[in-house]
DNA sequence: CTGAAAGCGCTTACAG
DNA sequence: CTGAAAGCGCTTACAG
């Protein structure tokens, strides 16, 4: 492997004007700067960004830290950060925590011992104490959540779903939730109860299943609505992957979706549109998520305090097939 | 941030005696061990990696080359490379081409420039001439890819399905392919054809229809037979998403999956058992692939001769429910 | 076991 | 415009 040296040689000029000619040609004269060409050309050079790093004190990467990359939402919104990161010329560490805290930190640990600027959490958690001073955004995280933000008004997003599920006629509407704790959970559930409160129908907890944002656990959690001595006419999911499950499990039942049972998901993944029926649900915008939160952090980086950035995005309710008035409504 | 000498400093040792506290303890008395860490306890020291990278002249990173990180085939490699290369201390660099050439390069120069220290590759193409000489794997690649590989066996695998479809009675299989330039194409195309010439069936253009490996082609190109005097009665996808985009668009038109035609899929993503019908499938060893990926190019980093090693690992043929025999078998 | 010193490959004031 | 030199934060022969 050839070095700046090397090539300073063969160009019969000093190292400073070799380094000089690739980072600021323009204090370079045309005639070094043709030498210092050929002699990379002639001797195969390659500069050591590692070294140019280290002298920078920048790693030029940053750490995004995600749940879980085989959920398609977060790996749609993973594309749009990398392709971003590309474009500024940082490389993005893919940071799989698989929800446990200690492979988190090791993620942490990477900014802490320089070897990434910054880091982009893809998770409605609170970011530990212990990581305040080092650049961080939160994406597609909740209400309350310290520091600079990306996200969306899940409060607002679920109740509009609820409210059209119960403009259709329902009045009784199952919900799917994600683990308990989850603030996502927490947000969703309280939107779900506005609406229920607005349109004067009670809250009954049996109507709640939990579940924990898998196709799997959706598909468990409407088993439960079966244990019920009277089923709900729709169910609202808290994202596509347990509306998908669920629908799964309802049809195996010999139930109807739409005409028995209304089912609504949340995101709207790529599969969203495809199933069978097709799903009603909430899209975010992951894409504009991804853009936003490394442009964010970027600026961070640079230096520019945005502790109190917090940008909530618009979701788009889109209406499909899973959706469709009870079969005996009241009314 | 401090730095190694403060550290020396506030302890009342040589620099040396503070690193090799840390790297090689055991050259270290007691007493100074603990006077270091003492020390790096009240000055609050991180050590600076970048520079010991910089040093050792490793950057400790691979980058995974991946043309598309929103395919779930595709995210259950990375996920399994990326644990791996946790567990082993490197970072994966997330390198989405996005099918371009451009892009790909882009991330090729991050290990000449020494930012990564090898490359996964996850895409059935030949390398680069340029990168002859860079630590490199390809997985999920074809026949005939030269260098370290791991993968899966296209031709006979694809093979076995079409032998299943055959044995069910089916007499007139199609078969939906990715663009035709497509290693993997040409390769999964071969098992079709020798499946067929096999049973004594005549291969017919007709049958086959291109897509590119997305749900959406897979959709269209379902579409293409119903210009057919005749329905092929099973369509062997070359992937599960086109299967399941196939599927889609057989049910929007009124034929039942599997009782008027059947269909396959290959890779066996988290999806296809969920649909409707579960999807009969080939699987890939997506986490093997990843784990042994990152094995293999690890021991290629540290200078082992692997070039000529070609691991080709067992697919499981899924048997669901979108296949049965035909609607009015001949025999 | 320990310390002084050299060096990894760059960049950048500082003089000229 | 150019070069000699210092320095980024570490590690590691080399002496002792």
């Amino acid at each position: 492997m050839s070095n700046i040296r090397e090539v300073a040689h063969a160009a019969g000029v000093s190292v400073a004007t070799v380094s000089r000619a690739l980072t600021s040609p323009e204090k370079v004269s045309e005639e070094s700067l043709k030498k210092v060409h050929d002699a990379i050309q002639a001797v195969g050079y390659r500069p050591n960004l590692l070294a140019r790093n280290f002298r920078a004190a920048k790693s030029f990467a940053v750490v995004v830290l995600v749940p879980d990359i085989t959920n398609p939402f977060f790996s749609q919104v993973i594309q749009a950060i990398e392709d971003r990161a590309q474009q500024k010329g940082y490389a993005v560490l893919l940071g799989d925590t698989r929800e446990t805290s200690k492979r988190e930190q090791e993620y942490v640990n990477r900014v802490e011992t320089r070897l990434a600027d910054g880091v982009i959490q893809l998770r409605p958690q609170s970011m530990s104490a212990s990581t305040q001073n080092i650049p961080w955004v939160n994406a597609c995280g909740c209400e309350g959540t310290p520091g600079p933000s990306i996200r969306v008004d899940n409060i607002a997003a679920t109740k509009a779903i609820v409210d059209y599920l119960i403009s259709l006629g329902h009045e009784r509407v199952g919900i799917i939730s994600g683990l308990k704790d989850n603030p996502h959970t927490i947000d969703r559930l309280q939107g779900y109860k506005e609406s229920l409160a607005a349109a004067g129908l009670v809250f009954e907890k049996e109507l709640v299943a939990e579940g924990d944002f898998t196709m799997w656990s959706g598909q468990n959690a409407a088993k439960q609505f079966f244990q019920l001595t009277q089923m709900p006419s729709a169910i609202c999911c808290m994202n596509d992957e347990m509306a998908l499950g669920a629908i799964q499990t309802l049809k195996a039942r010999g139930l109807r979706v739409p005409e028995d049972i209304s089912v609504t998901g949340f995101d709207d993944i790529n599969y969203a549109k495809y199933w069978d029926p097709a799903l009603t649900t909430m899209a975010q915008p992951a894409e504009e998520i991804g853009k936003l939160a490394m442009d964010l952090l970027l600026r961070i980086i640079e230096g520019e305090d945005l502790s109190k950035t917090q940008m909530v995005l618009p979701t788009e309710f889109v209406i499909r097939r899973s959706t469709c008035p009870p079969p005996h409504p009241r009314s």
